[in-house]
RNA sequence: GGGCCCAUAGCUCAGCAUGGAUAGAGUGCCGGACUUCUAAUCCGAUGGUCAAGGGAUCGAAGCCCUUUGGGCCCGCCA
């Protein structure tokens, strides 16, 4: 147990005094104390000074008295404050012993929310007919995080990354090489999924403008890849693939892996539309209109005052978020899985195994990616048909929280770096735009970093080698990158900028990792294995203490950000944990003191920061070096 | 016309779910700390009508309503 110990004593014991005041049905609050107030503080006396007719001040002195006569182990005095609230202290040579300790089980950080359920989170789903942009690094990174926070919460997650190669994203390359004459290769030196999306896919958009009639061409190489076995189609499952290949090495770089990945054009040729259609149906959820703007058409009806949406055309043919439907509905299992699945061919730069659908029937190997509960990374500009998916499937799975759509604002440029590219935008931000070729591209921004990263370590340490230094700026640049995605909350626009985004100091990566190299670095001057079995009542500097109760909050803080789907609570957590290290670090020297006791005791602590630190930062994705 | 989101220090953001103490960080500016376990650090100073107005409450940055400013979405496109 953790600093949860102590939150759950005195609880405890506050629900026993309140029943012997035959009180029930409060609902009070017992929180780690603000700096200043002791240890834990609790406002129930507020909450009953209405009922008993009392100031809060007053109650809080009468609990408080009434609290000296509870058992406590971790509590050694409470204490009512001027303003009312009733404030503890920790009986910390007791505290300290038991957070320490747990912080050297690998089980450090666990909460059981999941229950070993499976949960399924999408995220990535980029179009493969061009490069990843930092827009979608936000996604993928919100994706991942969550993905690994909702493991350590006992969920069996699976991780999916949709691919949508038969839209009109990936005609449009293809008609740039079958009809406009690109190379199939790039230039040298150039990725392939940089040369789709930088010159293919933006000078055929271009042309299009030019030339309305060219129009007919993107219709009908649109209309050839839905039918899987025309040549288009093989073509294009060529160049997708090749696509994909580049954007998945950008991913993994970042240290980010998937389970499966499902493609759309096979969902498209699976059949699976004709059933949920079918169901949908039964079910009179959608509705066929005879007349109006929507006649002909497959229509499900808006709620309140929201227009009806057309699912199927009066042609016949389904519309985007109709092919969106048979896949939410097949990952919540709600449908029998028409798919065989193989081994992608490259392997994951971690153990994971990666695994995608296919409908091809020899040596068939059936899996299950699908899960009770599903999380789909989509920016909130499609929160109007997200909501639509989710309506549909609570009504399928009949649990209301079992499709959740995971929205996050969008990541724009600022006018600087929009100048950059060539567009003046009067001082404004800049939405980025694929099709227009205004965007930063993922694996740009990754080079920017480490050549940074790198010319600093140099500085820093002119005697390591060119592969050590390689590797700090490896885990700097992906750990900057990751945590500039992930420090804010996903309601807020993130304005990147070349310059400004990437700062290595303050409320960073670097700043997180740089306290972990600190602490490595006392670990090995001190040329001794750190152990538990120390004097932990010698650890009674506040910034000793502030340090323990933070990492006591490690599990806490998995708890609410499982709860709330948040990832920045883990960044925010990391951060606090850095900061009361570095307070510590200033304060409390570890090594050469003359006392070897106390020596211990604070390597003890160093070693459970550095480990705490660890599991803390692996959820985020981001790895912490020795030295830097 | 309808819907979603945002507004807190010069700038970028926490805090809001679950109301309660003195509204916190980073950054910027100014001033300090490297003979020390790594200065990608630390300490200090500066900086606030919590967009505005109203309501319910003993108590509001937080809850409710209205207004203003900004962003996004609303196709038989994907």
């Amino acid at each position: 147990m953790t600093f949860k110990s102590i939150l759950d004593e005195i609880e405890n014991n506050l629900n026993k005094i309140l029943s012997d005041l035959s009180i029930s049905d409060v609902k009070f609050s017992v929180e780690p104390a603000k700096p200043g107030f002791g240890d834990v503080s609790s406002n129930v006396s507020y909450l009953l000074a209405k009922q008993l007719k009392k100031s809060p001040k007053e109650i809080a002195e009468m609990i408080s008295d009434k609290y000296s006569d509870c058992t406590s182990t971790l509590v050694l005095k409470s204490e009512a404050h001027t303003s009312g609230y009733l404030n503890f202290y920790a009986n910390w040579d007791n505290l300290s012993q038991l957070i320490l300790s747990e912080s050297y089980l690998d089980t450090c950080g666990d909460v059981d929310i999941g229950n070993d359920s499976t949960i399924v989170v999408e995220h990535t789903s980029v179009n493969p007919n061009k490069a990843l942009h930092i827009g979608h690094i936000r996604n993928i990174i919100i994706g991942d995080t969550i993905s690994r926070i909702l493991h350590k919460a006992k969920y069996k997650v699976n991780v999916l990354n949709y691919i949508d190669d038969s839209g009109l994203q990936v005609a449009d390359i293809i008609v740039g090489f079958k009809h406009f004459g690109y190379d199939q290769e790039s230039p040298s030196g150039k990725k392939f999924d940089h040369y789709c999306g930088d010159d293919v896919y933006v000078k055929t958009t271009e042309k299009y403008e030019a030339d309305p009639n060219l129009e007919e061409i993107r219709k009908n190489v649109l209309k050839e890849l839905e039918d899987g076995d025309s040549e288009t189609a093989k073509f294009a499952d060529k160049i997708t693939r090749r696509v994909l290949a580049g954007q998945l090495e950008t991913c993994w770089n970042l240290d980010v892996t998937y389970d499966c990945l499902n493609f759309e054009s096979q969902i498209v040729r699976s059949g699976l539309w004709d059933k949920i259609f079918e169901k949908l149906k039964e079910m009179k959820l959608v509705e066929f209109e005879n007349e109006g703007k929507n006649g002909g058409c497959w229509v499900i009806r808006g709620e309140g005052k929201e227009d009806d949406k057309v699912i199927v055309r009066s042609n016949g043919t389904a519309t985007y978020i109709a092919k969106d439907i048979p896949y939410a509905a097949w990952k919540l299992g709600l449908l029998e899985d028409p798919f065989n699945y193989e081994k992608y061919a490259s392997e994951q730069p971690n153990s994971r195994v990666l695994w995608q659908t296919t409908l091809n029937q020899t040596n068939p190997i059936s899996k299950n990616f699908t899960g009770d509960k599903v999380v789909t990374v989509i920016d909130s500009r499609q929160a109007r048909l997200q909501k639509i998916i989710t309506t549909l499937m609570g009504k399928f799975k009949s649990v209301p929280d079992a499709y959740n759509h995971l929205g996050y604002e969008s990541v724009t440029l600022s006018s600087e770096t929009a100048k950059t590219l060539g567009l003046d935008t009067d001082g404004k931000q800049a939405q980025m735009s694929g099709r227009k070729g205004l965007y930063v591209n993922a694996d740009s921004v990754y080079e920017i970093l480490k050549k940074k990263t790198k010319d600093e370590t140099k500085k820093r340490h002119p005697e390591m080698t060119d592969s050590e230094i390689d590797s700090i700026a490896h885990y700097i640049s992906v750990g900057t990158l990751r945590y500039e995605m992930i420090k804010q909350d996903l309601d807020k626009i993130i304005t990147f900028d070349l310059t400004k985004s990437l700062s290595l100091e303050g409320d960073t990566a670097p700043y997180i990792q740089y306290t972990h190299a600190r602490a490595s670095r006392i670990l090995e001057k001190s040329g001794r294995i750190p152990t538990i079995d120390v004097d932990f009542s010698l650890l009674k500097e506040q910034s000793e203490l502030d340090l323990i109760k933070n990492i006591g909050l490690f599990n806490l803080q998995v708890r609410d950000a499982t709860n709330n789907l948040s990832p920045k609570v883990i960044a925010r957590y990391c951060h606090d944990l850095a900061v009361s290290f570095n307070s510590f670090y200033e304060k409390s020297k570890v090594l050469a003191l003359g006392d070897i006791d106390l020596e211990n005791s604070r390597l003890c602590l160093v070693n459970s920061f550095k480990i705490v630190l660890e599991k803390a930062l692996d959820l985020l994705g981001i790895k912490a070096p020795d030295r830097m």
